[in-house]
DNA sequence: TAATTAGGTTGCAGGTTGCAACTAAAAACT
DNA sequence: AGTTTTTAGTTGCAACCTGCAACCTAATTA
């Protein structure tokens, strides 16, 4: 009845496409460098942008829209505005980053970055961002797979695999969710 | 001579504007994880994605111009075209996970992804793509610094830090590169 | 040979971007 | 106190980008 097609559903069931609908437009990832680099004002991020002001004004009322930003008229200048990141936009650092670090390794003229991403610790830069199992091994692309929700845990040889252990074959699991497979 | 401000050029330096400037338009992340999902053709984008003829055709084109993805005709069916993910385009992945990742973890309806992520070995979901140090600690936005490039491993005790081990206040170290500094 | 399939291109409507000029309110100078 | 400057916007307009629908071309299949 009708050819309407189901498709898509698997393809925005995935984060990306809500991560987007801010991180997607111009600028946003720009200003989100801007504001972890130290600015916090209207006219700091305009004149180190290069941002038309209309954007720029459209852009940080939408981040604070989405909770990426917070928003709060300064104390001592009731003119200024503060733009800070929340814990939400903090959060966005892994991914900022691993943009960056693509850039910066594709990049034709190589970048010398001044000021640099470091670890307070021993103040020398950060390695590349990284997949991690869930185990904590760093993965590169060929140690990944897609598979089927119910597919979890599930390996070549039958052995069911847990965050805290291994089932043998003949043992019965919950198929709901392999995460919380028990033994009955 | 002239107010020529220097700005920019330090927000520049950075890799992000490289980096958007092919990912940072429209639909690029949702052609790159189809992509990823094992999508090779036109029409399987086209029905997949919902997006419109003509932008698909202009953004594969710009990502295979970038050595994203390369083009390649099928050699049992000549209409058909392969487009297949490159080394750089693999890449892109921690970059697209940790958007994923982010876009999950503060969607409202909450998500429940299928196909999943998982590692190849155990076949247990990835964890959340991190931020590490030089020598693999997992670091997070607290964890982080931005400091001057002739400040890197000058610790506030005076202390020089190198990946190698530790250097002394008294000892002449080569400032050019703190990863390679040396006792002399 | 005609119909279908794969991968495009073209034309047009509507939305987004960006420059420049204007505004409103608070702060600083005279 | 009155004028100027600074901060954070808004508005108008031109150029560009998006997306829908229709069209095109080459290879394959019926």
């Amino acid at each position: 009845m009708g050819d309407i097609r189901e498709p898509l559903r698997e393809l925005i069931e995935c984060g990306l496409p809500q991560a987007l609908e801010v991180m997607g437009e111009r600028w946003a990832f720009m200003i989100l460098r801007a504001s972890f680099n130290g600015l916090h004002h209207f006219e700091e991020f305009l004149s180190e942008l290069g941002i038309a002001r209309n954007i720029l004004s459209n852009r940080l009322a939408k981040l604070v829209e989405h909770g990426i930003l917070k928003r709060e008229p300064c104390a001592d200048d009731r003119r200024k505005i503060e733009y800070r990141l929340t814990e939400k936009g903090f959060d966005l650092l892994p991914a900022m980053i691993a943009l960056r670090q693509w850039g910066q390794k594709y990049s034709h003229e190589p970048v010398i970055e001044d000021p640099v991403l470091v670890d307070e610790q021993d103040r020398l830069p950060i390695g590349p961002v990284s997949m991690l199992s869930h185990d904590g091994r760093v993965l590169d692309h060929l140690g990944l797979n897609m598979i089927r929700r119910a597919d979890i845990g599930r390996r070549a040889d039958g052995t069911i695999a847990t965050p805290a252990g291994e089932i043998g074959d003949g043992d019965v699991i919950d198929l709901s969710s392999a995460k919380r497979a028990v033994r009955k």
